[in-house]
DNA sequence: GTCGCCATTGTGAGCGCTACCATGCGCGGG
DNA sequence: CCCGCGCATGGTAGCGCTCACAATGGCGAC
């Protein structure tokens, strides 16, 4: 009796057998052609082409990821929960992890941990992959741990990639120069600058960014002009009090990121300043902040949710070709930026 | 030759067979305890739990829902993407979801769109749950698609819990009683309210409780101090103007949100008034902006990501039983809310 | 002509899990 | 005393895909 009992299957979705059928070809080279493999006939690749087409066939993700063995567990490590990329940096994880049908685990660290900790922590999950964003990115003991347990890891937005991993970044010098450049073409002369926290990589480069545009555009520089902050709003504050207690105020502050920005806006208006009249402000990042106060910011854009679907990519790519060994590291992505300009920047 | 070649398993993850060679039952023995299926003995599931802690064993979801089993994609929709509460939101989910190793597809919905689409979107993403926040959550037409698509679903943090659908929430007609009482406590006598957006149930809510909050405290309500907000910056920008230009000022102003309440903090600095000495300025949800403005916000706190873990957690109970059918919804779970104290309040 | 080589395609097995039986066992009713 | 029932557990067969390897065929070199 070779009755055939209802298999499992639900109702419809094809599978590469019914495709194979259609197209007269055996399952393996359905999945050659579907995975984009060479060495496949033009001919056959086209007739496997239209029979996937006709039939509507989506390759079954859970299916591939087992006997891909490919079982990718990839972890973000995150500092401060309320940062505010990470929501956009879950979303572009997220959709990128559902694509390719690997899972995402959300690891806390905090950076007082004892690193071996954080080490048995990825090991007893059955990590085999990171993902490792702001402020985190620049601790180089954290890279150095993580590489040893032999995980291919990406930097996320660094100013400083590491050998030891891949890396996802923008231009932050030159998104920086041309911002203030920006502002330099609609009149602006005297430019305040809020530097971002010294620990991080990319505060430097933001500031350099900052003077190579005053330099350019034959500006002297004014050492009075540019202040500390730690990326906070709190630093904010007080950065932008001094800038505007200046004898000769700024007509235009630059702070290195939205929440400082927000927080120059604050200032202006306790000084009864407006914003942008009597003074322009951008920020950095374009981070909900940029969008939620009034007036709205002007802003450079940084990518968050692209350069995290590129930076699972890459971790796709090293944990498939070396299988979980010699992955070296190295590969540096760098995505364009962009200007957004709002509300908060006015030509002189 | 029975030469058995390295398998394709890379290296180290356990699998059911272990577990099951492990505890000395059979790997549907194992597979029953880990998915608490009933009809097991004690003792056996004793066994096999312990195989489990001991090995570290976790699932694979790949093959799980390869299977056939209970594929659970859960679906969160979200209609904003840089809504504040979002990422918390985002974090509770991937933890729970991490858990149960089951899958979270993030799904976008602009209200605008036609209904029929999304339930399309659904089905062919075979989504089978879905997890509906706010302002999402009090649309019925959105609900009552979903239902006919014979999906379980919760509400998150609705003010009107549908028979459609589960719901998690807190009391928050409680939360603005006792926050208000806690104004009235330290002595405010004029409390402001900004008043939510009119067609997100939880804004009545938090209005009533304001409102009963002084009627238990004998005080004449005052229309002139309770004035319309929409939950953006902007709106509380315009609302605290007009609270703020009243002949006889309010000394406290509640704020259905904190991103109006940050914009009540801007624009009592513009008046030249601090907070919180010449006005006490409160918020509601506990997001990100409370604690990143300065002062940070005194608000209540909403467990969001609790909230999203329960409703996962309500999810899978649904998917289980019902077998995708006969969840009739209506369990609805409500979470306690907490006063958080910091800086822009203080005693009259 | 024969060999060997490469490009192309096919074969069989198995990834880890669960659905669907089958089995064994104790127990109460006929 | 045996039947049948219900509970606890085991065995087997896939789910859809891709791996390693085998087979095929065309073509140039000797």
């Amino acid at each position: 009796m070779v009755e055939k009992r209802a298999s499992r299957r639900s109702g419809a979705a094809p599978t590469v057998a019914d495709v194979a059928r259609a197209a007269g070809v055996s399952p393996m080279t359905v999945s050659r052609v579907v995975n984009g493999e060479p060495n496949v006939l033009d001919k056959t690749r086209a007739r496997v082409r239209a029979a996937v087409d006709d039939l509507g066939y989506r390759p079954n993700v859970a299916a591939r990821s087992l006997a891909g063995a490919r079982q990718d567990r990839i972890a973000l490590l995150y500092a401060n929960p309320s940062a505010a990329y990470l929501s956009e940096l879950l979303k572009g994880c997220l959709e990128q992890a559902g694509a390719k049908g690997l899972q995402l685990i959300l690891e806390h660290f905090d950076p007082n941990e004892a690193l071996p900790l954080l080490a048995a922590r990825l090991v007893s999950q059955r990590i085999n992959a990171v993902l490792v964003p702001p402020p985190l990115c620049d601790l180089e003991p954290l890279l150095e741990v993580i590489r040893q347990a032999r995980l291919p890891m990406v930097q996320i937005a660094t100013g400083n990639p590491s050998r030891l991993a891949h890396a996802v970044t923008i231009d932050d010098e030159a998104a920086a120069f041309a911002l203030v450049r920006y502002l330099l073409e609609i009149g602006h002369r005297r430019i305040g600058f809020i530097e971002g926290d010294s620990n991080q990589t990319v505060s430097a480069l933001r500031r350099k960014g900052y003077e190579r545009a005053l330099a350019a555009a034959d500006i002297l520089p004014d050492q009075s002009l540019v202040v500390e902050g730690d990326f906070t709003y709190r630093s904010g504050l007080a950065a932008s009090e001094n800038l505007l207690a200046l004898g000769e105020r700024p007509t235009a502050i630059f702070a290195s990121n939205d929440d400082m920005a927000a927080a120059t806006v604050a200032v202006a208006h306790k000084h009864g300043l407006s914003v942008p009249e009597d003074l322009s402000v951008c920020g950095f990042d374009d981070t909900a902040m940029a969008t939620t106060i009034w007036p709205r910011l002007t802003t450079v854009r940084q990518p968050v949710a692209e350069m995290a679907r590129i930076a699972i990519e890459i971790l796709v790519q090293a944990t498939e070709g070396g299988r979980s060994s010699g992955d070296r590291g190295g590969e540096h992505v760098q995505l364009a930026f962009e200007i957004v300009k709002r509300d908060s920047v006015a030509p002189r």
